[in-house]
DNA sequence: AAGGAATCTTACCTTAACGTAAACGAAAGG
DNA sequence: CCTTTCGTTTACGTTAAGGTAAGATTCCTT
């Protein structure tokens, strides 16, 4: 019945830090689902799920506070039957959106590397063989 | 004749800051080619040139420091006939290196990226056209 | 019961790459 | 000459996302 697990194990799983994961908690974006009698953190798997769905979502280059509140529009804290209220529905649009830019802006930056990383290669393989 | 421009003029073709040019002047990226009697940073086009690669060479996440080091290494100083020392060949196939894996993450990053924007899409896709 | 390993909270520290403000000098046009 | 406009130096401020340390507790195993 060991359903839980403790920060330990957690961090070692998903490759953040103790650090990372209580600092995730402490800006609301984790909270583990219970902690045991003397107060330590204990994660399930769903929990471990939302971690690392969080460390997916880094490329993303979103702040953690809108990281949050996108996860609340993802998953509400309450099993609502309630779809999205417009103006939720708005949000989710925006960020939408706005993770669509990132992509062009990842795209666009990828083509600048790799058009600079060819011309160090090149430059490498001009080099003299020299004594 | 006037072959040089100032910092102002400088900042609106590189999309730059007066402040950052500065700033990357401070570390030993850019010097402007001339000052003028009282001392206005006057620039070239070479100087220009190098300052727009400096711009594009951001995706690659180098620090400033490791730019400066970089730049000297493809654009040294005295025109030296003498091609590179091992040390330098070395130093820049380092480079080279770590600019092939900035391209295999920025991949990365923008696969993740990309799956997730499609999630947020597909979200908004079926949410519900409510009164 | 003991004791090492794991965890807790609190709180101060770090870092790069600029932003911003202040006070003052230069350049250019009328 | 005068006054805008542009530029100069100096120096302090900012910011997110943790790192790191200290001292106290809890857990688990023996």
């Amino acid at each position: 019945m060991g359903e839980h697990m403790q920060i330990g194990e957690a961090a070692a799983r998903t490759g953040l830090s103790l650090r990372t994961i209580r600092y995730y908690e402490e800006v609301g974006l984790v909270k583990p689902t219970a902690r045991s009698q003397g107060g330590f953190r204990l994660y399930t798997e769903a929990d471990l799920a939302r971690l690392e769905l969080i460390k997916r979502m880094k490329p993303l280059g979103f702040p953690l506070e809108e990281m949050r509140e996108l996860l609340e529009l993802l998953h509400p804290e309450a099993e609502s039957a309630v779809p999205l209220s417009e103006v939720q529905r708005g949000r989710l649009v925006a960020f939408s959106e706005a993770a669509e830019r990132r992509c062009r802006e990842l795209k666009a930056d990828l083509a600048t590397a790799e058009a600079l990383a060819a011309t160090l290669r090149e430059r490498l393989g001009a080099g003299s063989t020299a004594t």
